[in-house]
DNA sequence: CCGAGCTTGTGCACGCGTTCTCAAAGTGTG
DNA sequence: CACACTTTGAGAACGCGTGCACAAGCTCGG
């Protein structure tokens, strides 16, 4: 398959867009979103690796340094278009970078943490996202005795100014680690002031409009599936072959 | 769902995982693993609200509260056993107890916390998880200069007592905090140690032995899908109303 | 005791994701 | 060029999860 160009690059024009299918610059089908969560898997294990001299590397390989099937990444690659030989496997650079071009992850995204408790200063201290592009830039928070500290080389800013700051420094993506009860609030805040993406690590549900992505990251929750696993093994029963990818 | 799994462990044992029936003392059928992921946030919306000096909550109401479909929750609970009374609704300190048997939140699980660093400290210092059940007992790092550190209540342990402390601990479940390269190693002795269940937040591919539990949370990944969609979004594309529940 | 009004529990259809499988398409050797 | 070998790409089958729709079952007022 994959017929329709690829070539076709440019801006999508307005008659292709459609409600469910996903046209964009640079890919021409829908990825699922199983997939899209895979992307960073693949992209860490090519980076990783000593692979990168080699030219290229095999499904089955990519497969193993990734942790997942071999036919799931062949069907995962096959969603950016068709970038493989049969025969030989992937060109590593290109698939790096085309999966980094999918991933957004050629461009820098400044980023705001908002609450800076215990979570939030493990966060901003946190190096292993610049690697990725995300620049943190903007730290945010209510407690007047907190404003104005420096973390790294950020000060903390206080949260009657949160719109100024997050439309100056051009914000698309926030990180929310403030407490549940404020949860709602600071996410509306930060959407009415232009960020689209929200990462949430307040223990609560939160909604945020059409447009806006939300994901949430509760780590009790977590906890209490292992529990919920745990109990299990010790009354009889099997582990659960569960493992999860962001 | 999402539902981003990847299996992991021996080589290619997918195929008879899904075979054996989840049959335990405390519940006759197997509960969907998507449906153990959203029992946490029923329970924390049934202790939330003011709802319990009210003896009943209707489905549709706890579906508000949860932030999920009506039918969803009737169908989870059905799994729990037919707890509801057609007409009126869920006895809510019935349901809360069920959940929370079924969870393994009616007895004290006690924790472990490997890699005392930014995060780890985060984690030692949170309070939220006793509230559950999760008792954070020992502290655990390789770092000489840490060891003896004291931190809340919790003096640092050092990687050389990991088994003993493990083991008089009776710790079941395992916080890994490590940097990713030594993230496979501490797996393996906290596995050798006991422990059954591991929250991995080291960005590293990490298997475990059947029968053992591990769930991963790698924040930088969901840094990546946000940066996805966040990237279709200027393109032109539609929103994914996507969260996740986790 | 009956009927109106709710709410649960579940059968069912549908879509998504996973994985098996194999033809197609490449490489390399003689 | 023929042939053996490798590896991709995708068709197809299957299982899981979701959500609609509705019968079964309960309460309550009269
Ligand atoms: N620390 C952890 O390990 C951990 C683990 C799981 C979940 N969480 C969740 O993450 C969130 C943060 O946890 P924490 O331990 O850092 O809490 P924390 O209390 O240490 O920090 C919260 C910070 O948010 C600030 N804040 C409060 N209201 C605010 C508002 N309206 N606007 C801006 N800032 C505000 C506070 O001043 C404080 O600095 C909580 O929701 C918590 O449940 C934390
Ligand atoms: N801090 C964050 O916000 C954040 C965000 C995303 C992911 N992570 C991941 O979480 C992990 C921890 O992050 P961090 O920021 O706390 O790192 P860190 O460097 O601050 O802390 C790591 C700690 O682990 C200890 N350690 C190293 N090797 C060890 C070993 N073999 N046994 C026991 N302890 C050992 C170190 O002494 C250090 O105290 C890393 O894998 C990181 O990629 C952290």
């Amino acid at each position: 398959m994959h017929k329709l160009g690829t070539l076709q690059a440019g801006p999508c024009s307005a008659a292709e867009r459609r409600k469910d299918i996903w046209v964009t610059a640079s890919s021409r089908r829908r990825i699922p979103e199983a997939t899209v969560a895979r992307l960073p898997l693949y992209y860490r294990a090519l980076m990783e690796t000593g692979e990168r001299q080699v030219a290229t590397i095999s499904s089955e390989r990519l497969a193993e340094l990734a942790g997942v099937n071999a036919a799931k990444v062949r069907k995962d690659l096959s969603y950016l278009g068709s970038y493989g030989t049969r025969g030989v496997g992937y060109d590593v650079e290109y698939l790096l970078h085309e999966i980094s071009r999918e991933l957004g992850l050629t461009r820098d995204w400044p980023v705001a943490i908002v609450g800076i408790g215990n979570l939030g200063r493990a966060l901003a201290n946190y190096r292993g996202f610049g690697a990725r592009g995300f620049r943190v830039e903007v730290l945010i928070d209510a407690d007047p005795a907190l404003v104005g500290h420096q973390i790294g080389d950020l000060s903390v800013v206080s949260i009657d100014d949160l719109d100024r700051v997050v439309r100056e420094h051009n914000i698309a993506i926030g990180i929310l680690a403030t407490p549940a009860g404020a949860a709602q609030e600071v996410a509306d805040r930060l959407v009415a002031a232009g960020v689209t993406s929200i990462l949430n690590f307040a223990p609560a549900v939160c909604s945020v409009p059409e447009g806006v992505s939300m994901r949430k990251v509760d780590l009790a929750i977590e906890l209490q599936i292992l529990s919920f696993y745990q109990l299990r093994r010790g009354t009889g029963g099997t582990a659960p072959p569960r493992e999860r990818t962001g």
